[in-house]
DNA sequence: ATAGTATATATAGATGATCTATATATGTCA
DNA sequence: TGACATATATAGATCATCTATATATACTAT
């Protein structure tokens, strides 16, 4: 199924760190990871995940170095920071709160709350 | 925990089809219903709803009529059609296809995925 | 009465994250 | 050498949300 860019909107920078945080990659390992592990659900573009890089190096989340990958070309390899670290796990309590409350909403009880819920 | 306004992109529309696919409702309404039903995590901005309203009415997906309540002023219900409930249905499955591949690259299997994925 | 607050709907303009389109350059294969 | 995959980059478009503002009625306290 393709998922309406508008729904991609908030989540792209959280799933970009957590690619980050499991080892360091570079831009276009990213994009083929990211519809790998989503079984081709997530095709994000070139055109979005540089920006999102950039801004995210702008903002010390992340440390960029050039390698020589099997002696071709560079490629420009990208590291998460501490406080890249914690923008994760900040991002990820919130994406969680999110889709309890979604699904609170579509069906009456969020899926980790059916416990502590009413 | 506030919800970042780019994560609920997307899902508006359909958490508002939902609210009226259970009982017809007018605008004022369903804000309170979706900050109650989410624990006050939702707080739809009328600047964001009724624009929304107007757009699915024209689209065929809601209908409107005006209703004395309680002798008091004329409240404007919406009422879901069939139209809406189909797409309702859709934005549904795309939701739970969304979150299922975003929690599965964020945790290697998603919520509903792990029986079946890898 | 009247001022303030809650209820109720509406719209214009700003913001921001994604997209498309385009550009550049290298490596591989036929 | 021509086509295609790999790899990075940026400008401009799109679109759903937001803020700000406007209007109007009902209720409550002074």
């Amino acid at each position: 199924m393709k998922i309406d860019k508008s729904l991609m909107a908030g989540s792209t920078t959280m799933l970009i760190l957590k690619l980050l945080d499991t080892e360091d990659m570079y831009g276009y390992q990213m994009i083929e990871e990211l519809e790998r592990r989503s079984q081709n659900v997530f095709t994000l573009k070139a055109g979005t995940l540089y920006p999102i890089l950039h801004s995210l190096e702008q903002g010390g989340m992340v440390e960029s170095y050039d390698r020589l990958s099997e002696g071709k070309r560079t490629r420009k390899y990208y590291s998460i920071t501490n406080k890249g670290k914690k923008l994760f796990k900040e991002k990820q309590a919130e994406w969680d709160c999110y889709t309890t409350s979604v699904n609170q909403v579509l069906g009456g009880f969020g899926l980790c709350n059916h416990l502590t819920s009413m």
